[in-house]
RNA sequence: AGGCGCGUAGCUCAGUGGGAGAGCGCUACCUUGACACGGUAGAGGUCGGCGGUUCGAUACCGCCCGCGCCUACCA
């Protein structure tokens, strides 16, 4: 059983994917455990394929998940999607038009069914890539937000909101865009990059005489005009408040200019502003004040509609090229100046939305914002990074209510009914049979659907039958986490908590975690029409998974946008190279045959490589344990990438080499059985550690690994080392400090030093050097003794001499550690120039380190006032340094008559 | 306009009141029996600027500059 010698992802991806879901590991209640973990996903769309800012999110939430299974929890991950109802209506709309038909064509019904068909499809590649991303949700609790179950919460929870008076039908300006032709809500509407227009001037006439002046950046909505506005204290106006004007093209219609303190700013534009009660959202509030009439001009598609007169028919950028000409013509243009403005834009279709007044259905916000901002401010939800609570304290503070019906097909029917005999509304969860008031059958459903988000919000505890009290319900509500973009923080999050809290009376996660956008490497947004975004399953299949979601892990520190970079990525993949190849390093220096387990081994019988190499794992453990902790996987990666990189493979592995050889001479075989069960251990423990991030290469590798039990059949469900347990049997050293800096003084430095002189000096790789080694500290030549033949296989020593006695004045590279004086004898002639400069550079350095520690222990304050540890520990850098810099003028001194 | 965040090596980013780190990239050398998706050694930074607090500031505070995002407004 040995691996193959360069790592191959799509070789076992699949294969143990499937294995994990035969074997039944992620369906949640199978452990008998008290403590349970839940989460939600964030429900794709249905719209179309996942996207990498989708992978990144996936791989943080099986990261918590797969963390939490191995710490024992009971896990559960509930999968889903999202219907999205405006988006796919778009995208099958726009497929509908490709094949030459439309809905219209086609009917409500069957247009539904050709979204259900989209919705199967898609559903089915969204599904494929969570489980090739090796997502571990529980997929026999799959949702899908039109699902009876989640659609008769939907109904429910209206008709609650109803009977409670939050919810209400009303006709007020909202959002309409007329290419979806639909109501929108506030968070649907985007602002985003100001354009240049122009604002425009006209006059109308005062009646009896004189004019006023009106700027405008939209001159065709005057054909909706009623009134025109002025500030009361406006000295140039004043007088004409009350006064009629006639408009250009409606002179019956009944216009005065009003005062209007909030409206009109004397200091903008001319100081007179027109107001459109039907088209604007100040406008609307001034005609309110005033009484004013509110006169649509538009159709649905807006076109002027009949209200518009002569300019019937002409679509909205159409009529305002013609009512400028035309009041032009009748002399009334006054005159025109560039201006900058940001039109509201449907967050779909990019379509400049119209301000309608319509007929809609509303959710009152007020009621509900108040105990979701108090869940937030009292810590029953908790934010990572709290950063986010202001944002969200800020949105709540100054919500207005949601417009949550939506004019399409595709969606929660809204349950209201009309009767066609008296007009009753009769909203209830099952179609009523009579009018509740008349007890007519001429009932008629609203036509409409709501707002997608009205059911988004409901998914927590939707998904677990609400309203039905089910087990599931009671035992994985309110879920623990919620892992999602801070771009949907209002659209979602906080609509999630004021559902959950009104619906359910409690919080619907306790931790939400917001990390940022994934983005190409240049830092730019990913899109399609920018043509670099970056698809999830090209990455999986040139990457492997591993990769890629350890590169985002990396990437991903506390919820900043992130910037993928190929680089990145290959990086990563040389990583998990590396680690298969460690493995596969061990697994050949098994025993060929029966003897492929680990040997039990006592503490006592680790020599120091086995203790230090324990050490840093120990170490790597408490790092990872409390990054995991911390939601901090920029940093476990990075740990495990240190430790097995370097500490396992560079150092480890390498001096672990002469003793796992084959050799025929005496090496101990004792020794060597322990050296392989303490690389084994640490490895398995690295690989668990390392699972919840790299799901698949660890659970690979660690299947070929000899077992210490047959009791963890996977590593997805075994157990994770943590600060408190470990489950292997490694000894908790308490010497670990000790062992780690003895390392790195007596093996680690020197060895570094002295690859370093050899460098200097030129020597090839290949050849063989005699090495001297004076120590400068008491019991230094034991130490050195007991690395000698370690640092020997390090440096390419054919001798390593241990020298106590006078300084031979050899021609010699020599570089002066704290512990240790290396020094690099050669044969050859030393470049005396070069070593002299050499040596100048370290003195140089030296003198500025030990310079500004005089000074620093010159100063009174300083030692009286700082920590005595922090002082005590100048005077030993101090110290220190001074040794060492005599040292360095005794070789320059020696160099300058030698 | 208000709010939030960012500015640290060529790039992407960690980090901490007590002489700055990583990954990638770069340079030189090396096909050494796990791995060239590799190894060894190196170069590279007045931690955006100016003030303040402090014995000591890259870190804390204030102002400024630059960048990004969010909310609002935009006759």
């Amino acid at each position: 059983m040995t691996l193959d010698k360069a790592f191959q992802p799509e070789s076992y991806e699949s294969r143990i994917a499937e294995k994990w879901e035969h074997a039944g590991l992620f369906r949640a209640g199978e452990a008998a455990t008290t403590k349970r973990f839940s989460l939600v996903i964030p429900p794709p769309n249905v719209t179309g394929a996942l996207h990498i800012g989708h992978a990144f999110d996936m791989t943080l939430q099986d990261i918590v998940v797969r963390w939490n299974r191995m710490l024992g929890h009971d896990t559960l991950w509930v999968p889903g999607t999202d219907h999205a109802g405006i988006a796919t209506q778009m995208v099958v709309e726009k497929r509908l038009r490709e094949q030459g038909t439309s809905r219209h064509e086609l009917g409500r019904e069957r247009f539904e069914q050709q979204v259900w068909k989209w919705k199967d499809i898609y559903r089915q590649r969204i599904v494929d890539s969570l489980r090739r991303l090796g997502c571990s949700c529980d997929w026999s609790r799959e949702r899908f937000t039109l699902d009876p179950g989640l659609s008769r919460a939907v109904r429910e929870t209206f008709v609650r909101l109803y009977d409670e008076g939050l919810i209400y039908r009303g006709t007020r300006l909202i959002n309409w865009c007329p290419d979806c032709r639909t109501a929108l809500s506030d968070l649907e509407v985007d602002r985003d990059k100001p354009e240049q227009g122009e604002m425009w001037s006209f006059a109308y006439p005062i009646e009896g005489g004189g004019e006023i002046v009106v700027a405008t950046t939209r001159p065709e909505t005057m054909l909706g005009d009623t009134a025109i506005a002025v500030h009361p204290e406006d000295e140039r106006y004043r007088a004409m408040i009350g006064r009629r004007v006639l408009h250009p093209f409606f002179p019956e219609r009944d216009v005065r200019v009003v005062g209007d303190a909030e409206l009109a700013d004397p200091e903008t534009g001319t100081g007179a502003v027109k107001v459109t009660p039907a088209h604007d959202p100040n406008d609307f509030a001034c005609g309110l004040r005033h009484g004013l009439e509110q006169i649509s001009i538009f159709e649905p598609d807006g076109a002027v509609n009949a209200a518009g007169g002569p300019f019937r028919g002409l679509n909205r950028f159409e009529a305002r090229k013609r009512v400028k000409q035309a009041l032009e013509e009748r002399g009334l243009a006054r005159g025109t100046q560039a201006h900058t403005l940001t039109p509201g834009r449907c967050q779909r279709c990019r379509t400049i939305v119209e301000p309608t007044i319509s007929t809609q259905w509303f959710l009152k916000m007020e009621p509900l914002a108040g105990p979701a901002l108090e869940a937030v401010r009292d810590g029953r939800i908790r934010f990572v990074p709290s950063s986010w609570e202001k944002t969200f304290f800020h949105w709540l503070e100054n919500i207005q209510d949601w417009c949550i019906s939506r004019q399409l097909w595709w969606g929660h029917r809204i349950p209201a009914w009309y009767c066609g005999a008296c007009g009753e509304v009769i909203v209830s969860r099952e179609p009523p049979q009579r009018c509740t008031s008349c007890a007519s059958g001429e009932l008629e459903q609203d036509p409409d659907v709501l707002d997608t988000w009205f059911s988004s919000q409901l998914w927590p505890f939707s998904v677990f039958g609400w309203p039905d009290k089910t087990d599931e319900l009671a035992r994985y509500y309110p879920t623990d986490v919620l892992v999602t973009g801070f771009d949907i923080i209002f659209f979602w999050v906080a609509r999630m908590i004021m559902a959950g809290l009104k619906m359910t009376g409690e919080v619907p996660f306790r931790t939400v975690l917001f990390h940022g956008m994934v983005r190409d490497a240049a830092g730019q947004k990913m899109s399609k029409t920018a043509g670099n975004a970056v698809e999830p399953e090209l990455l999986l299949a040139e990457h492997g998974a591993d990769a890629t979601r350890f590169t985002l892990a990396a990437l991903a520190s506390s919820g900043t946008d992130l910037a993928l970079s190929e680089q990145r990525l290959t990086g990563y993949r040389a990583f998990m190279n590396k680690l298969w190849n460690a493995t596969r390093f061990l697994l050949l220096r098994l025993p060929a045959d029966d003897g492929r387990q680990r040997v039990t081994y006592e503490a006592d019988e680790l020599d120091d490589l086995d203790r230090y190499l324990i050490a840093r794992y120990l170490e790597t453990v408490e790092g990872v344990d409390r990054a995991y902790h911390e939601f901090r996987f920029d940093q476990a990666a990075e740990l495990l990438y240190h430790f097995l990189w370097h500490t396992y493979c560079d150092w480890s592995i390498e001096l672990s080499k002469p003793d796992l050889a084959d050799r025929a001479d005496g090496t101990d075989p004792r020794r060597a059985d322990v050296r392989r069960s303490v690389l084994l251990d640490v490895l398995d423990g690295a690989l668990r550690l390392l699972h919840p991030i790299a799901p698949f290469i660890t659970e690979e590798l660690w299947q070929h690994l000899p077992q210490r039990s047959h009791a963890e059949p996977f590593l997805a469900a075994s157990s994770i080392p943590t600060a408190e347990r470990q489950p292997l049997p490694l000894p908790i050293l308490d010497d670990r400090t000790e062992l780690i800096a003895s390392f790195d003084d007596w093996l680690i430095g020197p060895v570094n030093a002295a690859r370093g002189l050899r460098a200097a000096a030129g020597v090839e790789p290949a050849r063989k050097v005699t090495l001297r080694l004076r120590p400068r500290q008491p019991g230094g030549a034991r130490m050195l003794e007991r690395y000698r033949d370690r640092i020997e296989i390090l440096v390419r020593a054919e001798q390593v001499i241990i020298d106590e006695g006078p300084v031979p004045d050899e021609p010699a590279l020599r570089q002066v550690l704290e512990t240790v004086e290396v020094v690099l004898p050669l044969s050859g002639a030393v470049d005396l120039a070069k070593e002299r400069e050499r040596l100048l550079k370290e003195k140089g350095k030296l003198d500025r380190e030990l310079a500004a520690s005089e000074r620093k222990l010159a100063n009174a304050k300083f030692v009286s006032r700082a920590p005595a540890e922090v002082v005590a520990k100048e005077r030993e850098r101090l110290a220190a340094g001074r040794g060492r810099l005599e040292e360095i003028e005794r070789l320059l001194a020696q160099l300058g008559t030698g």
